[in-house]
DNA sequence: TTTT
DNA sequence: TTTT
């Protein structure tokens, strides 16, 4: 019953390892950074780039991936919406944040990723996620399926007649 | 687990009420007819317009949906896929069909739809959906919620923490 | 020349009449502002609603035939990218703001929009353009094209064989 | 002044070299074979994989691009909308064709492509351009930028303020 | 601030 | 076959 369209499609590479946090209920949210850049010509007839620097939240699952697989330099495909946010800061003012919320990711380049230093490895955590509890989402203690969100033409009803 | 981006996006109108058909199971299929139309000028300075006829399959409760709430005239928002099928006619030719395959349908313009003839009513079906067993995914009986896929950021888990 | 994609496809509702300017040259410079809403169910089962107000700006010619033809309440769709802004308040605090830099916009519901008060006029702008010097892209005088930005599908070389 | 949205959007892999012919007017025309994958879960549980071989035309500059830096096995996006065609075959009998109308293309993967045997080299041609008269656009006979489209987020006008 |  |  959603009222409006509010979709994003990113392609882009992250410029930095993925940060991953779980909630208290163990379900992952990994923050991406992912860079787009543009090009046109100023009046002069120079070239001007620009680049934004998109900031990703991948919940779940997909942020499991997203945390496993990507890392700095990786391009990777984003589909989502837009979100914006307003928090009070600690000195008081009032703070805009605007996310992109992913509903896919797919890696791109079909080796995994970048080629920043240590290609090969995966990005290394903070810390590793440390629960009391029995998480009801939790990552893949192993090796997980390497990308895309599962949203995405996967029919989940097998009437369709195809 | 799916390798590419196959997205399709269309704003059109439809040529016709929509179809409805049901699998053994129950499941609606339903077929619409969408119109989309450019404009471009030729060498002549002439505008040339030309106008696609998109062949759009919704599956399930958006079937059902687009089945009550859509009719011939309406504008609708359709996001999906593109499948090539391929099959023998009945005189032994191979023939081809491209349909779109929509994950998503929002009706646009407020009103429910056109202002073909018969505004108000809802689109006949050429009969009732006739089955020997309860479908698994029944037709909504009385009144449906009027419209969207569900599938478009609808967060299905509670532990997103926003 | 462009590295990577950034792409939004929005459709929604006008909150307000658009707020048209003019650059020195003479370019239209107009900004809506657009509500998306999407709907989830919380983890007690209740139907939750988010909005998201986006600010879009329309440049040139779309800039114009925003201003002639949508209003408060109008639906519309629009394609572009999204832009992330810093700049200093005049408290000498850094500000952000998230911008939607329109490449298409295509009026929906067929009735020009809306119906909120004044259903028929056109948004009244705050004051005329006024310039010292005849303009490059100078507001159409009289009756504009109804919609559609024409970056879309509107193929410019007369060669294409079709 | 388009009526509705037909818009494309496909990430995969091309299945052979590009096909570049030259209109008489010495515009490239370039069709590239394009495959996205999808998965599914039968009613068995069972992973069920199809793949849709897309048809996609690049026009001019962009056709050029392609035929010089995408070969078999490269991963590229497309954005673009979906033509249908009719024709009647040398035998009489009518055919369909679905076709993809690029406007924008971008090589992913940051190699310039694929993995094909003959990895390094560019997609060699059936013949080579044969013109009677200078082409407009006539393929870079050096080297060219290696990718995109150009029509995507390129602003034309210098006044944009920014 | 829109809309349903 | 729609729509503007």
């Amino acid at each position: 019953m959603a009222r409006g369209i509010n979709k994003v499609i990113l392609i882009g590479n992250l410029g930095d390892d993925p940060e991953v946090k779980y909630t208290q209920s163990g379900m992952a949210v990994t923050t991406i950074r992912l860079a787009t850049t543009s090009v046109r010509k100023d009046r002069d007839g120079n070239t001007q780039e620009r680049t934004e620097w998109h900031r990703v939240k991948l919940f779940g699952k997909l942020g499991e991936i997203a945390g496993e697989y990507l890392r700095k330099g990786s391009q990777c495909y984003i589909e989502g919406s837009i979100r914006y946010d307003k928090f009070t800061g600690q000195d008081g003012q009032e703070r805009y944040i605007t996310e992109i919320i992913a509903d896919e990711m797919q890696m791109l380049g079909g080796r995994g990723g970048g080629g920043g230093e240590g290609f090969g490895e995966r990005p290394q955590r903070s810390a590793p996620p440390r629960r009391e509890f029995a998480p009801r989402n939790a990552p893949a203690p192993a090796a997980a399926p390497p990308a895309s969100s599962g949203g995405f033409d996967d029919f989940a009803d097998d009437d369709i007649p195809f």
